[in-house]
DNA sequence: TTGAAAGCGCTAACAA
DNA sequence: TTGTTAGCGCTTTCAA
């Protein structure tokens, strides 16, 4: 492979056996006389010799591979997951294999085949799939499978991810104080992901909660992709507030359909947030540190964990469970505290 | 690993050898029985066998596996190479190894080595070291390195890039034509990455070419990391500049330093385009499908590249070498066109 | 049409 | 303190 340059050639130029340089690469130097040791240093350093770590796995039985899917490395949210898990995971000695499935659960399951095949000692996984099937049987098979935010049908797998009742009510809550009217909730097809599933199901429950009439007829499924969905859902909404004193406000239930509502609100031109309120759940990795939704026109009220903790904690999991841990599954939920801006500040400010 | 399976595991239960489930693997149906192909299949499939990919790539010398090392995963700029070079080297069957080495030059050269250890096919660099003996020296040991964007020291690798002189002059004209009178260019230390040099060049160039005793000072070398450093670059423009009908005028090198001076204007409450013109030239990936440029402020002027296309022929590069083309060193450079938004129109539009 | 045997580069008993 | 030997799971001559 690379050049023909083995354990062995070294070894016979060193003048000593594979073993006594396998022992040398593997840093059991404790009966190996210093001469030795020295002759075989010379060596490597000399040829610039690299072990062949696919020898070495092979016989191992341990690759100290990793591997990682997400649903789409372009969004800021995985991303920053990519990032943190890598440094933990590599700082660990593993090496990661990241995969994007964008989103499809087919890619998914090939890409499963893919690192079963690679021999990889633990998966991490941002599920395209709500079918578990494969994963469970990569579990049972000895690799562990740690999952990264979306959960699954079954559970039995650990889990690191980020809080999502507590932020949408506490979103609602302050929507209210501000006195919006109608509170619409824009979020996309919910079956397919857990987090917008919950998400869903946090604001159907609180707003029945406090009562008002309120309900389903406010959620607006919609599709970033389509941008007139989004236009059509804002121009409904802004249609049914009408004459309504206290404009509508929207939640937008990710980062990706709060960022396209902006842009829907922009095109009509309406103002926040006095013709309308908006803010959303959002996470933008390193774009949070600049502050990207504070960019932003008056700069977005929103939902901002840190996907960074949430990487970390995740791969902690994963090494744990690689290093051999057998316990029970465990689910580590990542709180996301509320960042509000003037995108739904119509009441205490003066908003110049 | 997996479970104890292996391939004399299926054979023994096929009652064939080794050889046949090896050739059944490999496709080579051609002298066998259909009899024997459907044994084999049907204990596969019952099983759910997966070959040890470690055992093939050991045995065949190839391992299918592509490294790709990037300076910062979490930017637009390399999250969409990522995606894109992901997509091109997984469709021609490589699984690739993505390293983030954060733009230090002792982890990117880690990270090269085990990759070499691994055994990769080929190697994609978005380096972050000047020096370059080891990529030399990698190349030089039948291990294909392809540049990405950023060149290094001696020539001799093929590289993706993009265009740097061409949007520089087409900025500053730009500029000129708005009437701004002083025109800055906010840089990150220039010595570190080509792109950042050849586009402080094109500036240095296109304004001493142009006369009216502009030059060296009309840099501002910056360090995003550090908000000050921008805020007081901003400072001493407007300084200079007061008292002069035309505004100044300033040019971000890169995606980064555009955004962290959006931050700095606004908080001294600079009004752009008229207080200040601002624009730079920017790599956002989605980001920029979605408009982000355009969802900051007034919108931003930029030049808006695509990183898709970078990352994909950059891929195709490594791809033909892993394949065995050994001509001369190639160099791709994709075309970066301006865009133009209301952060630099103080003439033609009414600005409303 | 199929199989036996050798070996890819490395590790790990077991001997010496 | 060092070496011999037997594989890890797979591919590939060569022979049958």
């Amino acid at each position: 492979m690379t050049k023909g340059l083995t354990i062995s050639t070294v070894a016979q130029m060193a003048g000593v056996s594979k073993t006594t340089v396998s022992r040398y690469l593997n840093g059991k130097y404790e009966f190996m006389s210093p001469q030795t040791r020295q002759r075989i240093q010379d060596v490597i350093l000399k040829t610039g010799y690299q072990p062949n770590h696919l020898a070495q796995s092979l016989k191992s039985r341990r690759s100290m591979l990793a591997g990682l899917l997400v649903a789409d490395i372009e969004s800021p949210f995985s991303a920053a997951a990519v990032k943190a898990i890598g440094d933990v995971i590599g700082q660990a000695g593993y090496t990661l294999i990241t995969v994007d499935t964008g989103g499809d659960p087919k890619r998914q399951q090939e890409a499963l085949d893919s690192l079963v095949q690679r021999q990889v000692d633990g998966i991490i996984v941002n599920s395209a799939a709500e079918e578990t099937q494969q994963l469970g049987r990569i579990q049972h098979s000895g690799i562990p499978v740690v999952l990264l935010d979306r959960f699954v049908g079954e559970r039995g797998f650990d889990i690191g991810y980020l809080e999502n009742e507590r932020p949408i009510q506490a979103l609602l809550s302050h929507l209210r104080e501000q006195e919006y009217g109608r509170i619409a909730l824009f979020v996309q097809d919910y079956a397919a992901a857990s987090p917008r599933y919950l998400r869903w199901k946090a604001f159907l429950d609180a707003t029945a909660r406090q009562g008002g009439g309120v309900g389903e007829a406010q959620v607006y499924v919609v599709d970033p992709q389509r941008q007139e969905t989004l236009d059509s859902a804002l121009c409904r909404l802004m249609v049914l507030s009408r004459g309504d004193p206290k404009p509508p406000a929207v939640i937008a239930a990710n980062g990706v359909t709060l960022m396209h509502t902006v842009k829907s609100i922009r095109s009509f031109d309406i103002r926040m947030p006095w013709d309308i309120g908006l803010c959303g759940y959002d996470d933008w990795g390193w774009m949070t540190q600049l502050g990207l939704a504070g960019l932003v026109d008056v700069g977005l009220t929103a939902v901002s964990p840190s996907v960074h903790e949430l990487g970390e904690k995740t791969a902690r999991l994963l090494l744990e469970r690689m290093a051999g841990y057998t316990g029970e599954p465990r689910e580590i939920c990542i709180e996301a505290p509320l960042v509000v801006r003037r995108s739904t500040l119509r009441k205490e400010e003066a908003n110049r």
